[in-house]
DNA sequence: GCAATGATTTACT
DNA sequence: GTAAATCATTGCC
């Protein structure tokens, strides 16, 4: 079932982004749905400075975050890589989740035609450019709510060990000084389909 | 108005 | 291992 609206509007973004491993996460694209399993998650918050809204500063691009939780959040990095975040919390605090991995789960053969005949499936979806191309999300998938019936989140009841889930450092944001130590990438240990 | 740069991926040395 | 690709957004002039 689909997780409720009331799963993104709690306030400890941390915490969402530990309980959001072994969720399906799905789009319907082109007619065609597409799903993996959550493997790999990052939670930013406006109180560091890894966060694009830094500080509760509000830009035209970032202005999603500060919506209430349970919307997607999709962006350009480097000029050709669509990220997925999840905003979470209430209305006016930027908090958000981006998802780094997933374990393809439905539509294989679609997301293999979307990366391309080169790709083996184990690079499929095992970073967070690429699991948007596979799963055909693009910047026109900003702001949509996470409850319809393009993207959405379900629980589909399985079962991941508590100790089976690590904590570390994120990834790529050096740039946040002391802020890029914080143990807030959230990984299924032994997953083979982790961003490298 | 304009230059700098990034929550990455890919290919090549 | 290193570097290029490539562009919207940002912040400063």
């Amino acid at each position: 079932m689909k997780l409720p609206e009331s799963f993104y509007q709690r306030p400890n973004v941390v915490k969402i982004a530990r309980e959001l491993l072994g969720k399906g996460l799905f789009t319907r694209a082109e007619k065609r749905v597409t799903a993996g399993m959550i493997v790999e998650t990052e939670a930013y918050s406006w109180k560091e400075r890894g966060c694009h809204a830094f500080g509760a500063r509000k830009t035209q691009r970032n202005a999603v975050m500060f919506a209430k939780g349970g919307h997607s959040y999709v962006y350009l990095c480097y000029g050709m890589h669509n990220l997925f975040n999840i905003v979470t919390n209430q209305e006016n605090v930027a908090d958000a989740i981006l998802i780094r991995a997933v374990e393809p789960m439905e539509g294989m053969e679609e997301m293999k035609r979307r990366r391309g005949p080169i790709s083996n499936s184990f690079h499929l979806t095992s970073g967070p450019g690429k699991l948007t191309k596979a799963l055909g999300i693009d910047r026109k998938w900003n702001g949509k709510f996470l409850l319809g019936n393009e993207i959405w989140i379900e629980d589909f009841g399985h079962k991941l060990p508590k100790n089976d889930i690590e904590a570390s450092p994120r990834i790529g944001i050096d740039y946040a000084g002391e802020d890029a130590k914080l143990p807030w990438r959230f990984t299924v240990k032994g997953s083979l389909w982790l961003s490298k």
